[in-house]
DNA sequence: CACGTTGTTCACAGCGCGATCACGACCGCA
DNA sequence: TGCGGTCGTGATCGCGCTGTGAACAACGTG
């Protein structure tokens, strides 16, 4: 799946036009470093899927992820503060504990369940 | 069977994808830890039979069930808390009381059934 | 060279998760 | 009716996974 082929990747209100470099939130543009926008195209490229640590540092870094590197999740907190800056209301990147990270527009967030309400 | 090779798993209205740790209840991601999501793939892939709690342990924990050990009844409670979350209309587990449990997406009654029809 | 930006790594904080325990409800049975 | 076995369910606790700010090095530019 090479995202770079597509003209343009829409998720919700995020357009990413992959050959660009270049991302429109609800229209203005996001300004995001090189490794910023790699992620959120490998994620984008995946959306509504729940993608590994592995595989986002095999697309955008390209190599192995090494053991105990926490470039991803460091990334990924740069691409949330930066996403919520745009648009403060809208959670894009889900995280699935164990599993990875998902990209997805609508739900704000999935349910979420303590342990039986009390 | 090696559920985790197949693309996706469907009971009712859940939507399973082993590889990617992610469930779907009417078209909405659901957050499960990896036991629960473990659990839940091993009844979904013997989904409308009654599995029993070894079996259950051997397929998400990967060893023997001690004596005594009740973590698939936890996890049980767990899943079925977040399940009925997503979609409170339906219930999918049913016990059979001294054989294990079910998952089953329609039926509503666990009787303790010598499944007569076939 | 001075400076701002970016990429990498580290350290610490916070919280979710997994394993277990405890108690109570329920049921079949003598 | 008392007893033992089976389940449901809330609670506890240590640990690992994640979130997050910051330090530092590597560049690119004027």
């Amino acid at each position: 799946m090479q995202a770079t082929e597509v003209e343009s990747l829409r998720v919700g209100e995020l357009e990413i036009r992959p050959r660009e470099g270049l991302v429109l939130a609800r229209g203005h543009a996001l300004t995001l470093s090189v490794r910023e926008f790699g992620l959120l195209v490998a994620l984008a490229s995946h959306a509504g899927r729940v993608v590994s640590r592995e595989e986002l540092y095999r697309l955008t870094w390209g190599g192995a992820l090494r053991c105990g590197d926490r470039s991803c999740d460091v990334y990924i907190h740069k691409l949330r503060a930066k996403l919520e800056r745009a648009l403060p209301d809208q959670r894009f990147i889900h995280t699935h504990v164990g599993f990875g990270y998902r990209l997805d527009p609508g739900a704000s967030h999935p349910f979420h369940t303590a342990s039986t309400g009390r």
